[in-house]
DNA sequence: GTGATAGTTAACCATGTGGTTAAATATAAT
DNA sequence: ATTATATTTAACCACATGGTTAACTATCAC
């Protein structure tokens, strides 16, 4: 049971299914920051945004270049567009589903409807 | 305390980052399966199965219909349509730091260069 | 009933996660 | 040289995760 984050779909996933992480993203998407500027904002500690950081930067999403004593943050978006890809590939399939829920609705009723 | 409101998107995006747990959903993409059929293909005891599709079912993923001693799986598609529209929301951003990462790799070089 | 079948729950283990504070590193400013 | 600033690393904590085996529950078949 080695790193199975290894895969670079399942690091981006993990990447994105923090509130942290994403916010991060959503504000690196109008620009590069400095880690310091990247952390202004949160109620946490500086370690604990550089953590998130380094979740990021392990899955490829982002890239920080030093310049003196401060870190420019700048988001990658490849692998998130191949998060993307994964979704839409199936989502042919889950709208074909989409009937299915309606069915599974159906049978098995509100909550309290006896059996 | 910056309060994302995005509680479902975390869960969903966590279910997706494990390999087993999408290889679920592609085969649920197909059409249902009982629980037994799902894990089949796995080389893994069934409590493991049975605890993905619990992480599936919280994240609103997976509805199971009990009939008889044999429990139904549907694929929901639901969150994961939410995930793709997260994410297709910044894509025009990260295409806009596509030129970014361009200049980000001109300006460090290679990277096994000296520091 | 007895037994087989489908599946979950319980208890456990090793490692990962997200946070903390304190110390270390590197650079800039004086 | 000293000090301040930017950021990471180290050590630690509580809890989550992904897996196991064993025991339990529920249903079907005889």
């Amino acid at each position: 049971m080695v790193n199975y984050h290894s895969v670079p779909l399942d690091a981006t996933f993990h990447a994105l299914a923090d509130p942290t992480r994403r916010a991060i993203l959503m504000r690196l998407a109008k620009g590069p920051l400095l880690v310091g500027e990247l952390a202004q904002p949160f109620d946490m500690s500086l370690p604990a945004v550089s953590k998130h950081l380094r979740v990021l930067s392990q899955a490829g999403l982002l890239a920080q270049e030093k310049s003196g004593r401060v870190r420019r943050c700048t988001l990658l978006a490849a692998p998130m567009r191949d998060a993307a890809q994964w979704i839409r590939h199936y989502r042919q399939f889950w709208e074909g589903q989409l009937d299915a829920l309606d069915h599974f609705l159906r049978s098995t009723g509100p909550p309290m409807e006896p059996k």
